[in-house]
DNA sequence: CAACTATATTACTGAGTAGCAATTTACATT
DNA sequence: AATGTAAATTGCTACTCAGTAATATAGTTG
């Protein structure tokens, strides 16, 4: 329960969190993880980016803590860090919902 | 429940609201407003942003469903548009915290 | 209507970064 | 050791956007 004061550093430490979600190639990879484990290989195949653009943002990614890395042999195995991740995607995703519905109902009414 | 299928363009209106919390001068913004409605003036002096710059952001936590306002004569009142955004400030601030303190403890061991 | 005030908008500059091509690093295999 | 492969890094270009100054818009008051 021990909350965190806000103070500007704070926020800007939040900030950077948000950033790294504000990425729609990001977004991608982190939803290609939900299946489970990948190499970046298997990522790269899957999105379709360039391998090093893939290999930066999983950089960043890990940086900020939300994926963990595992390395066997030549292949860097990357995962999802844990399941906080889900509730903010899916929390935003709703209100994107939300908000297409309210639009839907004014074009209607 | 109608879950939202992830398209890319559903990811991009995601990435979208994350960018709009990346950004530690909104979130100062979106912290004052904690304290109730507020005028863009307000905001202004709180914060010691300029005019423009506030207004700017406003505009954009506007656009993005995260304040609603309300002109009364000159004044125009921002106001937190619903509970959801502390969900998603707490959690990522959760975040930090755990990290800051995964670090401390990384240093004392 | 003229002067004033709060907010919004515009035009601009500087900083940050996504994406790509080329290279490097790390490891494996022969 | 030499070759091959996966991933990381570097250098680059193009684009986005925060912040600011100047101006425009909308409303109020004399």
């Amino acid at each position: 329960m021990s909350k965190l004061k806000l103070t500007p550093e704070v926020m800007a430490l939040v900030a950077d969190r948000f950033k790294a979600l504000a990425e729609p190639a990001r977004l991608q990879i982190l939803s290609c993880l939900r299946a489970g484990e990948m190499a970046v290989s298997d990522l790269v195949n899957e999105t379709g980016f360039g391998q090093a653009n893939v290999s930066k943002h999983l950089q960043l990614l890990h940086t900020m803590g939300f994926v963990r890395r595992r390395k066997v042999g030549l292949f860097v195995y990357y995962a999802l860090a844990d399941k906080g991740i889900f509730q903010l995607c899916d929390t935003m995703c709703g209100r994107v919902e939300q908000e297409m519905k309210r639009r839907r109902k004014l074009l209607a009414g």
